[in-house]
DNA sequence: GGCGCGGACGTACGGTGTACGTCTCACGTA
DNA sequence: TACGTGAGACGTACACCGTACGTCCGCGCC
């Protein structure tokens, strides 16, 4: 709290606020895991009583939206005009990968939350802006765009769901591969390499290949330039 | 339990089993909401004493993964093999959206937790067997697996957190997309009426022809028949 | 008949989100 | 200078959560 003295002294208690809450809560979520978070934890964090942080974030639920909304802020959305639209909208794609490979603990709360502030419509105003300077219609650019952000968030969500069994997967051994019925699934254990191996950057790559790679194909008015 | 009475004649306590646990949470899942779920309230909807569930499950996370495998062996496989591989690849896909129309409340759950039971390796069968049989090899086989489930899984993920928002603006009425600072979002807000009116069918069929569509540029060898 | 054992159960502990009331203190006004 | 006022930090309290641990009962086997 801001003691009677207003000097200009660096205050060993700076002011609680929900910025610094939320920072609080990002920084403990990506020093320990997301289910380590809690009220109790984040008040300890910033040495300040629990119920203190309810006056800057009406509950927890509301704190969450705030990780997932700063996360997605710091997507980095240079853009370069003079390249083909096809590479400005991977560039973009990528912007929001690149976060998550940053912030890689929080993404399952950007996954599962909502974002309806201005720093979340960024990258969608960039998205939109992109696909009508390519020449896709308005309703067609915003499909575009859904299909995309869908493409982008279940990569991210395979990955991370991937991670956690290759992990249960070191714990029981290869022996639960072994066990499979080999009538039922020949495939799955022919490719069972390929399965077992993954190479998140490349598997990403494919995917995106593909979408854009697809978008050709639609129907759109010239292009202005380019 | 099982009385000494083992008369045909229907029990009042029919045995706890592990199924009939998973089956509990997944109609009280449905019924109210995902994070309506408690060792408590499972364990009062089967009439039982909390403790007695971990004699069938060893905690909450594994009661989770349950529900997960349930979910998803829900998945109706029944494939044409007469119809040309696009069409058949899409089925497969459409059937993992169907069981996210049928047990929505279950989605988070089974976006978030791993499967790694045969019930859940079942369409990744599929899904193999039918790249193999379109003539894509081994590695692409899996790369286009992959693809396809993170669109399907985004595609889910954006819709339900789209519903969330939806519900969302209807509280605060369309206000929150009037005070956008228009020369910052001019797409987003020409576009509003498209952002706002969501048909998810129309939106994943979208994406699914242009992942699909995309395939036939892949290189394969020749196909074996049709 | 006795015994072992699986499974249902109760108790208890530490942790969680948060409603509510209280207290302190900077600040505008008289 | 005195006083009301309002914001914000705080402590207490409650209901609920997951689950470790010990108890107890009834069935199947020797």
């Amino acid at each position: 709290m801001a003691r009677h003295v207003t000097s200009d002294t660096p205050q060993p208690r700076p002011v609680l606020t929900r910025e610094r809450i939320v920072l609080a809560a990002v920084e403990l979520i990506e020093r320990e895991d997301a289910d380590a978070l809690s009220m109790r934890r984040v008040a300890a964090e910033l040495g300040v009583a629990v119920m203190s942080l309810y006056n800057h974030v009406p509950n927890k639920d509301a704190l969450l939206e705030g990780v997932a909304e700063h996360v997605v802020s710091g997507l980095e959305l240079h853009d370069d005009p003079s390249e083909p639209w096809q590479e400005r909208a991977r560039a973009l794609v990528r912007a929001f990968r690149k976060v998550a490979h940053d912030k890689p603990r929080c993404m399952t709360i950007v996954l599962t939350h909502k974002i309806d502030t201005a720093a979340g419509l960024r990258p969608a105003e960039r998205a939109l802006a992109l696909a009508d300077a390519a020449g896709f219609d308005g309703e067609t650019a915003v499909r575009i765009m859904r299909a995309l952000l869908a493409y982008a968030l279940g990569a991210q969500m395979r990955e991370v769901g991937m991670a956690k069994m290759l992990g249960h997967l070191v714990e029981t051994g290869a022996e639960s591969w072994a066990n499979l019925d080999p009538d039922e699934f020949p495939h799955v254990i022919a490719l069972a390499s390929e399965l077992a191996t993954h190479d998140p950057e490349a598997d990403f790559e494919f995917g995106l290949d593909l979408l854009i790679g697809a978008l050709d194909r639609l129907p759109r008015r010239p292009a202005d330039r380019g």
